[in-house]
DNA sequence: TCAAAAGTGTTCTGGATACACCCATGA
DNA sequence: TCATGGGTGTATCCAGAACACTTTTGA
C-alpha cells in the first residue's frame, strides 16, 4: 500500500504530514577487544534521562542525509577516539519500548580493535570504561540483548572469516592467536591441530624475529592480508 | 555524546527540535517461493513517484509505536494477503540516496511461502506479480541490492538450518525436497547422498501414502517439526 | 633446576564424495 | 514398450580429533 500515494505517501515532506511520523533512527556500536585474557567491550556512562548513571554502548541518532554506517564511524571517533576499525552491521532493534523516551529504531554494529589504546581520546563528555563481556553490568535500553547478539555473531564469524586479524597487533605469535580463539569461543583448542590448520591456510607470514620471555622463544607472524575474507578457519 | 542531553537530547519530543530530525524508517519484504521449477519473488508495481510503474518489494513506513517486524507482517497481509510465514530480518539499508524523495532507512526482511496461492488477496490497490529471481527486472530504490542480499542469505541458511520446510507443502517427496535445494543452490546434488544425509537427520516422518505419476510411486514425507532450528543440512 | 610456553607427527575415525543399476508406474 | 522419476549400497578420500614428549628460555 505504500506504493499507492493516497494511502501511504512517501513523497510528502516529513514535516507536513502527521501520518508520516516514523521512529527515530540511531546506531549503537559494540566494540570488542581482547585484554587481560578476556573479551572486553567498551561502554559509556549515560549522564541524564531515565537511564542516568547506567552504562551503554556508544552510539547516537542518525541525522537526515547521513548513512547509518557513517554515523557509527563518526560517533565512534567523537565518543571514544577510535577510528579505522573493522565495523559490521549486526541488525536493527526496533521494539517501541526499548527506549522509554521515544520510539527509536537502533541499528547495531560491532567493531573490533586490537588494543584499548585508541580509546583514551575525547572522553571529556562521557565516562568510558572497558568491561569484561562475561560480566557486563545491567545496561541501558536493550543493550544487553545487543551484546548477546554481537557476541554470537563474533563467535560464528571467527569460524568462517579471517576477521580475527583485527583483534591482534601487526605481529603476534601462534600462541597469542590461539588464545584469542580460545577466549572468544570459550573452549580450549589443541595446539598441534590449531597450528596445522592455521598454517595450512597461508594467511600468515613468519617473520625473522621472535618473541622472548621466560620460556622458549616464539616465532612471530604477520597476516598476509588484513582485509575481510570468508574462509573456513576452524 | 548522545548520552549527554545538551549535545544530543534523545528526550525531547521529535516535533519540538530540528536537531532531532532523523530518517524515516521503512520495511521491505522479499518473499520467496518455488514455482515452475524456479525460485520466484513477489513484487508490487508502484503507481506514483519517481519510480512509477517500476516494480519493488512490498513494504511500507514503520509508524511510531509499531515494531518493524510487526509492520512487515502487517504490510505483507494488506498488500499481498500473505500471513503466517517464515519471516527473518536481513539487515537495514540506509544510504541517504536510496530513495530520492526523502532519507528512508529500510529494514529488509525475507519471507518464505510454500505456494503462490495465498497472494491472490487484496490486490485492489497494487498490481502484484511473481518474478523468477534469476531474471528480476530493474527494481525501484535499491531493491536489486536487497534481492541479491536476500538470495545470499537464503542460500546460506538453507545449508545450516531447516527453514526449507517453509518452502514445501505439508506432504512432499524426497525428490521434491531435493529439487528445492537444487533450484536455490544452483547445483545438482547426488540423489543417493542427499537421501542418506537428510534421512539421517530424522527431520522427516514417512507417511503411509505415496505420490503417483508416470513413474514409480514416491514415498511421501512430512516434517516432524515445522519450526526453525539450526542444523547442518548439507 | 624449575616453571612456562613453544614446537612437533601419527593414528583413527566419521562424514563427504563418487558412482550404476534395477523398479514401478502411466501413457 | 517406453519414458519418467524412485529407490538402493559400496569404495574412497580427506579433514578433524585425539594424543605426549622434547626444547628453549628467564628467573
Amino acid at each position: 500500500m505504500r506504493r499507492h500515494p493516497v494511502v501511504h505517501p512517501r513523497i510528502v515532506a516529513p514535516s507536513r504530514s502527521k501520518t508520516l511520523r516514523s521512529p527515530l533512527v540511531a546506531v549503537d556500536v559494540v566494540i570488542f577487544t581482547i585484554a587481560d585474557g578476556e573479551l572486553q567491550a567498551l561502554l559509556v556512562q549515560l549522564k541524564g534521562g531515565p537511564f542516568a548513571e547506567r552504562w551503554a554502548f556508544p552510539g547516537g541518532l542518525v541525522p537526515v542525509g547521513e548513512a547509518p554506517e557513517a554515523t557509527a564511524t563518526r560517533e565512534l571517533l567523537t565518543q571514544t577516539g577510535i577510528h579505522d576499525v573493522y565495523l559490521e552491521q549486526l541488525r536493527s532493534f526496533g521494539d517501541p519500548r526499548r527506549d522509554p523516551n521515544a520510539h527509536v529504531v537502533s541499528i547495531a554494529y560491532f567493531a573490533l580493535v586490537s588494543d584499548k589504546g585508541e580509546s583514551q581520546g575525547n572522553s571529556k563528555y562521557t565516562r568510558l570504561g572497558w568491561f569484561p563481556v562475561p560480566r557486563l553490568p545491567s545496561l541501558a535500553y536493550d543493550h544487553n540483548a545487543i551484546a548477546a547478539y554481537a557476541l554470537e555473531r563474533l563467535r560464528s564469524k571467527l569460524e568462517y572469516t579471517n576477521i580475527v586479524y583485527s583483534l591482534l597487533p601487526s605481529e603476534f605469535t601462534l600462541g597469542e592467536l590461539q588464545e584469542v580463539y580460545e577466549i572468544i569461543l570459550g573452549r580450549w583448542l589443541d595446539r598441534r591441530n590449531f597450528r596445522k590448520k592455521i598454517l595450512s591456510l597461508s594467511l600468515l607470514r613468519p617473520l625473522h624475529r621472535q618473541r622472548r620471555g621466560a620460556h622458549r622463544p616464539a616465532q612471530l607472524y604477520r597476516f598476509t592480508r588484513r582485509t575481510p575474507m570468508t574462509i573456513e578457519m576452524l
